[in-house]
DNA sequence: AGTCAGACTAAGCAAGCGCTTAGTTACCGA
DNA sequence: TCGGTAACTAAGCGCTTGCTTAGTCTGACT
């Protein structure tokens, strides 16, 4: 699974061959196939663990965060900072999933439904409770998961920035983007 | 061009045949050999070609606009419509000009930096004059750049937002972010 | 009427693809 | 010592891939 992340993160899903994932994995290409039973089922359990993963850290950050502010500020730069270490799996679950079959697809949209409803759900209880103001928490949520998902786009290991730099101004500029610079 | 842009976007450029641009084209397999050397070529044409009409959007949107902050509006706004209305040729130049050969691939790179530098100098000109308030420039323009460069992930035809909307939030959400709420 | 360039196709080639088959090896409990 | 199971490979099958070749057709120009 390891070497099939690190191909799919490089090449992508259709220009990697289960060749190349074999060799990755030190296997004879045959090898591949006492553990999956087709490239697809691989990229299947890379996705599904992967945003499994993702959903479980972004609960993680609501759950230790005492005010809305917090709790924004905690997946802001959690998420962030797992997209740079991860950021092949992150690839792949952000990237790779309208390659799975319907069915597979269908399942990890429902995670993602979740993901997306969790980063509203923490707008609108900071609009509730008058720390945040946005217009629209749809559109706000949106946006700052497009900050996060796109690291997973211009990231590579070549660039200097620490995991911890990205996260720290990407939790910034979401405060900001809220109205809650002050706080947090 | 626009069956491969359709194609390319829709399922990526290895996922794609040249049968699949050729019917969708209304050619023979071969047909489409008449006009382009290579798949590869027929990738790149539209990834310059789309590059240069972003590039050209840019610096319309900066020479239109008075202020910083209306420029700043004008790139987001301009931009967000450009990714919707143009969807296919957006993903295309945003996810596929990495399948490019290291020499096509370093031309558009070169096009993409001059994007980035278009939405940097705003920035910079808006700090310079106090109308905007920002930590980094670069992470700020990165973020910005982020917002608009996700629509051609997310968004598909079915959804119900107008490209207008898309424009007029985004645009308001880098205002925000600026700190340049009350003017535009 | 004759010529010729350019757009196009039918047929197909060599290579690479995902995946299978038949068989080998290593290891574990009885 | 043996039978069984699971991990693995060498070889290769059938198909699809990007692209080529040889030839046809159309239309503009002389």
């Amino acid at each position: 699974m390891q070497a099939a992340a690190h191909a799919f993160a490089d090449k992508g899903f259709h220009a990697t061959t289960t060749r190349d994932i074999a060799s990755g994995a030190g296997l004879s290409p045959a090898g591949v196939y006492v553990h999956f039973g087709s490239k697809e089922e691989l990229l299947f359990n890379l996705s599904r663990s992967g945003h499994e993963s993702a959903l479980r850290l972004l609960r993680g950050a609501i759950a230790d965060g005492p005010t809305p502010a917090h709790q924004l500020a905690n997946v802001m730069r959690r998420f962030s900072e797992w997209h740079v270490e991860q950021y092949q799996v992150a690839r792949v679950v952000q990237y790779e999933h309208h390659h799975l079959t319907p069915e597979h697809h269908a399942e990890v949209l429902a995670l993602r439904k979740e993901m997306d409803s969790v980063v509203r759900d923490v707008l609108d209880r900071g609009v509730a409770d008058g720390t945040f103001t946005v217009d629209d928490s749809g559109d706000t949520a949106l946006a700052l998961l497009s900050i996060v998902v796109d690291v997973a786009r211009w990231y590579s290991p070549t660039i200097r920035r620490t995991p911890a730099e990205i996260g720290a101004t990407n939790a910034a500029l979401a405060l900001r983007l809220v109205g809650a610079t002050h706080r947090a």
